[in-house]
DNA sequence: GCAAAAGCGCCGCTTACGTCA
DNA sequence: TTTGACGTAAGCGGCGCTTTT
């Protein structure tokens, strides 16, 4: 920034109330005298900060405007008039001193917004120019932007990681009682084949598309013979009625083996239990309706499962 | 009353400087 | 002493809003 532009060509008079650090009583004649506040000369704004709150005991004094530091001769002892010519002669940038940096910040907590009158006044009570004030609270918002940012990424990325850990859990799980469930389908096939070759009764229709492909089917096919229902997959029509919600036919067809010995019986009765369990556990927290579903799978209004993007 | 111009402040992006390891 | 990374003051252009003409 040019603060010759400011404080030297465009308002000699400020500069020569500086040069002669006459600067409060110069500014003080630009505003309304608040003598409820003997720190800010005229504060009338709430969100106004009074600097002597956050001004080390080390800090000049408090009714006079704080310079800033210049540089690495921030801590050496230099008379205002090489400060000030330092300011005006040097195009360089200057930071802010810690005791106005606490100040602004102190200001900013209170309100992050600037307005006018307040602005002067921090700039008075700084010794700064208002332009710097107007500069540093727009940095300042942009840096408790970019933190906040930070801070909802870090907060969704640790949702992000809990519900896939859910998921993760849960698809193993499921893929673990898919084998028992397969493995089960395959003893009692291994059943059939060596005794009672009586038909499997014909299952009662449970939905449009899977009734189409397993009406007509043996009961052999019923088990083994499933064909693609959902693109390219191929599940078995208990996988079928599982993701359609329901088992109930599926643990009612067991009664149909009443004939066979007991572990044939005792077999079907656990998968029953099992596609029970698996409803269970992957249906009945589901929220089919919400709209937070986050790639489970969602029931339409036919009843079939599919997976929402 | 309406529209164009001017003024102002804010924001996002960028640059340049100061500081430190 | 040099150098690279980082933080930050400040520049710049665009945008929206308000005021002025």
């Amino acid at each position: 920034m040019d603060s010759c532009s400011v404080y030297g060509d465009d308002h000699p008079h400020l500069k020569n109330a500086l040069l002669k650090n006459e600067a409060s009583e110069d500014l003080d004649s630009l505003w309304p005298h608040d003598s409820s506040n003997p720190s800010f000369h005229g504060s009338a704004s709430p969100a106004m900060v009074n600097f002597e709150d956050v001004r080390g005991e080390d800090s000049p004094s408090p009714q006079k405007p704080i310079f800033p530091k210049i540089g690495n001769n921030a801590g050496k002892t230099r008379n205002s008039e090489e400060l000030i010519l330092d300011a005006f002669s040097s195009q360089k940038k200057r930071r802010l001193s810690s005791d106005q940096v606490r100040f602004l910040d102190k200001s900013f907590e209170v309100d992050n917004k600037l307005e006018p009158e307040r602005k002067v006044q921090l700039a008075k009570e700084l010794g700064l120019q208002p332009r710097q004030v107007a500069i540093w609270f727009q940095n300042r918002r942009a840096r408790y932007k970019t933190k906040l940012l930070e801070k909802d990424y870090d907060a969704l990325k640790s949702n992000y990681d809990r519900l896939k850990e859910d998921f993760d859990a849960l698809y193993s799980e499921n893929e673990k009682l898919k084998t028992e469930v397969n493995t089960l389908a395959e003893k009692l096939l291994g059943k059939a084949d060596h005794g009672d070759h009586r038909p499997i009764k014909e299952e009662p229709p449970f939905d449009d598309d899977v009734n189409k492909q397993t009406k007509a089917s043996s009961a052999k096919s019923d088990v083994l013979d499933y064909s693609d229902a959902d693109g390219g997959n191929q599940r078995s029509p208990t996988m079928l009625e599982l993701e359609h919600g329901d088992s109930s036919h599926v643990v009612g067809a067991i009664s149909d083996y009443e004939d066979d010995d007991s572990l044939g019986r005792s077999l079907l009765l656990e998968a029953g239990n099992c596609l029970t369990k698996i409803e269970e556990s992957f249906y009945d927290d589901l929220q089919p309706n919400s709209n937070c579903n986050l790639g489970f799978p969602v029931q339409n209004n036919h009843g079939t499962w599919f997976w929402q993007v």
